[in-house]
DNA sequence: GTCTATAAATGGATAGAC
DNA sequence: GTCTATCCATTTATAGAC
């Protein structure tokens, strides 16, 4: 976060590049590890073979294993803020809603790690650091602002639609890993929610199978 | 499961009797160090210690980690089938479904460990015997026996309404673990769902705070 | 059935040479 | 910045005495 010194040489920056990359690179490496074997699968000494190094090489760029994880629950986080960015949200509500649905939901079902590590808390005595956890209340927020856009005023309402998404999510992951039986369901799962919260006559649900 | 033969000497009922006595004390323990732990917090070690014994001592008792793991997953399970069994179900479908998502919901709230040794797979390596899977199932038929019986046809609405209550659940213990934040929310989460999909009229939702 | 002893591996982490 | 060497704790698991 704080800028380089102008009077600072550029072999410094150069050294600062390179250590960030290499950073980049064992973070790379532990995503792949932990879709492999799993979150608290997680070894450093697997982490640090996978990147071609003893694992005691490792502490030059994390302080410890839980500084991995703050670093990839950080990481994650910004994916998903970043999956955000582009989207166009849409002036109705309904579609809207269904936009974001989609989004969130193909986002957790890509990755059980990733969900396990972002919204559940499995790894014992792990909690993010604050500034990994502000990123995390950065999308909470972002995922608020479309929400209310939507015409959604109730704090209720928010909760049970984070409920609703989350459900179909999970249940993705725990009972149809790589398919997609409940990701078929998210634009009736929203007709449901729209419905009944925004109150307005949403298409009739089809009734082929 | 097979029965005592009769001429068997009934000191040799005692012992086992005994032995499943202290098998199950094990189980309790493992089951509150789950809770203060994590469930991947889990070592033979703690557990050995908390009933009196020496870790070495657990094998008697268990084959290996794993079948601990596997005799908990059976046991909340069963637990599980337990609470459906005293409940009447009524013939209102919007209430019975109301009734059976309390229950559910309740339960899950109830435990972070239980939940994720239940329905999510967190241990590394770990996945349930066929016996103790067996009993997993008898539940989820309960569930749709129950859901069929309020007049639910769809599979996918079957499935719509685990998603929804499995979020209510994991949200709840994610976001408010000891609190009732996501509870409150299951009759309206029932209505939406009974409207959208038993096509009936639902008591309509309170406005006031 | 429980213990002691012990194995054999793995875990995360530190010190210091290069 | 990476390595070797090392530490120390912890893990699951087995063998054998009592």
């Amino acid at each position: 976060m704080a800028s380089t010194t102008p009077a600072e040489p550029r072999r410094r920056d150069r050294r600062r590049a390179r250590h960030e990359a290499t950073k980049q690179e064992i973070l790379d490496a532990a995503w792949q590890l932990l879709r492999a074997d799993g979150l608290n699968g997680l070894s450093l000494r697997a982490l640090a073979h996978a990147v071609d190094m003893e694992p005691q090489s490792l502490y030059t760029y994390f302080a410890s294993k839980h500084a991995v994880y703050d670093h990839l629950f950080a990481d994650g986080n910004r994916e998903l803020l970043a999956r955000f960015e582009p989207i166009e949200i849409s002036d109705d509500p309904h579609e809207a809603l269904r936009t974001i649905a989609r989004l969130f939901v193909t986002f957790v079902a890509e990755d059980q790690a990733r969900y396990e590590l972002l919204f559940l808390r499995t790894i014992p005595d792990f909690e993010p650091s604050p500034e990994s956890y502000a990123i995390a209340v950065e999308v909470f927020a972002k995922g608020h602002s479309v929400l209310t856009a939507a015409g959604l005023g109730d704090d209720a309402d928010f909760d049970l639609w984070t409920a609703l998404v989350a459900g179909l999510a999970s249940q993705q992951l725990a009972n149809d890993p790589g398919g997609d039986r409940y990701i078929r369901l998210i634009d009736d799962a929203v007709a449901m929610f729209a419905e009944h919260v925004l109150g307005k006559q949403a298409p009739k649900r089809d009734t082929n199978a």
